[in-house]
DNA sequence: ACAGTTCTTTGACTAAAGTCAAAGAGCATG
DNA sequence: CATGCTCTTTGACTTTAGTCAAAGAACTGT
């Protein structure tokens, strides 16, 4: 389900690598020992993981801790005065943990060291360098988490896929003028192929694939998460759910959307669709498209 | 002797501490977690930083060990048959550490692996991103190497200028068709200041400001080491000495160059320097610039 | 209502990482 | 050639980090 060239040239993973060397030798264990002063790594990481409040399951997986030894770690700064931890309302089996006063000043402290840490490396670029570095920096962070991203086809009807339907149609309904509801969502069992785009095992963002005739198939609900937005994932989808039809045998490609997103349409033409007719009974359409699958 | 603006703009530092958050998070981690296997990472990184032969010394102040850690430490690798430990033929307190074969074949595992945890990354990426990534991560090492330069003024005998003007001689010797010799550098006693750029410990640069009357200061011997050229050094160093030059009270900077040396010219031309008549008695020389100080 | 699951806590460990101080061997220098 | 310094080794620790298993409380679906 990739949709990528097979191999990796050499020099791409050696700057890659290389990179990877230098800066958690020089930047990350600076940073993350310092920023803790006194503190253990651990409790440092978890204290900033809390910041406002989240549940012992979430920072579980999020640090990717053992469950005995996040216990420990939780009870050990509520014995700091720094974290108050309270059963959750709805599901007592849950534990929520949050920052006192107190932790929350830690946690302020820990970020002006942090940010003293980052001034004080910068002050040695001039103005423009300190730019490049930002745009530089903001590049590579948004090409990390690209690759980083797994598109996985999931049934129409699983949770993960509810969630981003449920979240494209409340978007659409603040966006459009006459309104979306959820009963304008394609039917599950008319979705042939519905792919979720995970990072970090978080969904966020979504395709569905529709058979319409033989030779022709239909993307639908094509969705990124906001927080997930400029990486490149709408194109991403895009051609795997292409790539995906044409495994199924399609021929041809096309889908509608409404004149109101216009950064949709632009994607589609940038990405080899050309307008074409109305058709179908989508009442929110106002353009249509389409596009030939290669062999 | 910062030659810098003074206040570093918060979207810059939020633009660091974000990316550097992001990545250790995501990379650092992974790779150094899982390129060393079941080997405790300490071992791992030293086994890496052995890599052609390293002396004890040398490591525990490259990897900040403590100096009771790394001796237990080298001597479970050697236990382990991967690393020879010998005595320093010219000081036997010190202790050399160089890989067995086996040693490298461990390492060359570790970098196999390491390269196709890179390679699994960047297969999510079309060739395209590789490329812009490659690029980004090469920027963004440049920038952060070169903000980690500093330059402190040092005596012109001190052995870190030595050994700077040492290797600027024998660089000139190669490049110049009619060779250079030692006795050709500046003398000690005429040098007003000498400036040596660290990185990381390293001597990796220099520049020498002579006093050439009552107005006017001579920039000399101003060379980047080769592992550290293309950072940009090259102008920091030269901005340094304009502005040490200002502050003992000169209102302009002049300087010659050999012929040879095209690189250089063009950074003079693009710092402010106009080429000038000859002065002088450098029998190198083949241009000569001059900059006016501002107030 | 009960069987299976989820979430957290606790006990009992192990391994890695790191610190401190003492001591010995070798250099460098006056 | 004695004194002070450097480099390494060793012993004796402590702290972090992490694992595994058992058990109890609370939820979910049937």
């Amino acid at each position: 389900m990739e949709p990528v060239p097979a191999s990796v040239s050499a020099a791409h993973v050696t700057a890659l690598r290389r990179f990877n060397r230098y800066f958690t030798r020089r930047i990350g264990v600076l940073d993350d020992h310092y920023l803790g002063q006194d503190r253990p790594l651990g409790e440092a990481r978890l204290l900033y993981e809390i910041g406002s409040g989240a549940s012992l399951r979430e920072l579980r997986t999020r640090l990717g801790l053992d469950a005995g030894y996040l216990s420990r770690m939780v009870r050990a700064l509520e014995g700091q005065g720094l974290v108050r931890v309270t059963v959750h309302p709805a599901d007592s089996r849950l534990r929520l943990a949050e920052l006192t006063p107190a932790g929350r000043d830690e946690l302020a402290e820990q970020n002006r060291r942090a940010d003293g840490l980052a001034e004080g490396l910068l002050r040695g670029l001039t103005e423009a360098q300190r730019g490049r570095l930002a745009e530089a920096v903001a590049v590579t962070e948004r090409l990390l988490r690209l690759a980083a991203v797994t598109a996985r086809p999931v049934g129409p009807a699983s949770p993960d896929a509810r969630a981003c339907l449920a979240a494209y149609a409340a978007e659409l309904d603040g966006r459009f003028p006459e309104g979306y509801a959820v009963s304008d969502l394609v039917p599950p069992e008319r979705i042939a192929v519905f792919l979720v785009a995970y990072e970090e095992e978080r969904a966020v963002g979504c395709g569905a694939l529709c058979a319409s005739g033989a030779d022709t198939a239909e993307v639908r609900h094509l969705w990124v998460h906001p927080r997930a937005r400029g990486l490149g994932l709408g194109r991403r989808l895009l051609t795997e759910l292409e790539h995906t039809a044409a495994a199924r045998g399609h021929r041809t490609v096309r889908l509608d959307t409404h004149v109101a997103l216009k950064e949709a349409a632009a994607l589609y033409r940038t990405s080899g669709y050309t307008e074409i007719p109305p058709y179908g009974d989508n009442p929110h359409a106002g353009h249509w498209f389409e596009k030939p699958l290669p062999d």
